[in-house]
DNA sequence: TAGTGGTCTAGACCACGAG
DNA sequence: TCGTGGTCTAGACCACTAA
């Protein structure tokens, strides 16, 4: 069958940078990614074994397999021990990531929209507290945001900030995600920790999503730590069920 | 500050097994991960550098870095270079995994219950040929199922699976959970792509869950493969939203 | 300046799967 | 039996961070 073929074009890394910022194995797993992405190796192809390919590129093995371990984790590839690596048959869904809804939407090529709903300074309730870190009734930046695409209204993002980001203004609310702020403010988000469930629009939420009254919602819990493991943010999300949907890749150990 | 002192619990890690079929790495990895989660190295603790640790142990310094970095993707370490590594700040989630509902319900201590609604050869319908990977029309093996926890009912499974598992009989999935049942005759699942959302209730549904009619349900698609790629299993899954959620820890790249 | 993690090399031996 | 990926070693140099 030419699926099982071996595939490998070569022509693809002719021109790794040795001397720039960018890692081998980035260098070579990206391009790869992009290769399987584009259909120039098919669904079911087999790689060169790691050696080969290691001798090949002019790399070492460690590096090679690192770059293959990439994909793996994205589930792009998959190894067997004795056989060799294949690209995963099927089609390829992008897999979650730590992006804000803004970004993904955009990514998606659509036009977001924002409509800052509330934006003020409220004492921590006893989840937001928990959530964040700090005492119950600690001031903290308060945010409620509607969300749309191309016109339609997509979600209602509720988050709850650190009292030394209240100088965030509205504006950058109206125009920008919350984390490109944050980002451009040179805080990095390196952990979030979701929870995704459902229940019936309250209150405003039917009327903000132009959904049935106690229709189904789609909602995501979140707390992001920056890289010192300090809470960032606590959210509390509700998506339109027929607008958004949460896709993931799992990969068995 | 007391949890800003380096930990570095030596006595856990006299015993590595150097001969047995358990990678050195895994072994520490595993043991470092029981000590977090005991708290006896505590939340925001530092550890020490990787080469002292490596030197420490008697391994290699990739050896370390792997098994901290197994940890890292686990969301329980941060590493920033120029200052080290530290214990996430913060509760510790289990990270969604590729296991079953019922290996879900199991590993949280709860008696899973299964009553077995359909069993039986259908034709495949478009999405299911489509998931699966055959042509429309072809005979699949349909399974719907009604998961229950401790007498409440949780869930209704309906999977479609490829027509070599007809000889799967209704007595096993009453017993056993379907992976369990799949793992026991030889078939390893690798890779799965699921779709997490919402809608109401239809038909059955709200009867078999104990919810109001049309009333919000947690759904999910997933599509399993196997090592090689194939399809094997074509699910989708409603939970009552009060009784379950999916929790997901996401790490920046 | 000193210390940390990030990357990379060039080997080695082993376990698993297929023929 | 042979080829594959899985693991492990003992070094090396670099980039980033804090003092």
């Amino acid at each position: 069958m030419a699926s099982n073929e071996i595939y490998w074009p070569e022509e693809l890394f002719t021109d790794l940078d040795r001397t720039g910022p960018v890692p081998l194995y980035f260098q070579v797993s990206s391009r790869l990614e992009a290769a399987i992405h584009d259909g120039v190796i098919p669904a079911g192809a087999r790689l060169e074994n790691e050696i080969a390919i290691a001798a090949r590129l002019g790399l070492s093995r460690p590096t090679i397999r690192r770059a293959i371990q990439e994909l793996v984790d994205k589930g792009l590839l998959v190894r067997r021990r004795g056989i060799g690596t294949q690209v995963v048959q099927g089609q390829v869904t992008r897999p979650v990531e730590l992006t804000s809804l803004y970004e993904d939407l955009r990514n998606s090529h659509h036009e977001p929209g924002t409509r800052v709903l509330a934006h003020e300074i409220v004492p921590a309730t006893d989840p937001v507290a928990e959530g964040l870190g700090v005492a119950v009734g600690t001031d903290v930046v308060f945010i409620r945001r509607q969300r749309s695409t191309d016109g339609v209204p997509v979600a209602v993002l509720e988050n709850y900030l650190p009292i030394e980001f209240s100088d965030i203004t509205t504006e950058q609310l109206q125009d920008r995600g919350l984390y490109q702020i944050l980002r451009a403010r040179g805080v990095t988000i390196q952990i979030a920790k979701q929870k995704i469930g459902a229940r019936r629009a309250q209150g405003d939420e039917a009327e903000l999503l132009d959904v049935e009254r106690g229709g189904p919602l789609l909602t995501m819990e979140r707390i992001a730590f920056d890289n010192s493991g300090r809470a960032l943010e606590y959210g509390h999300h509700c998506y339109r069920p027929d607008m958004y949907s949460f896709e993931t890749t799992v990969v068995a150990k």
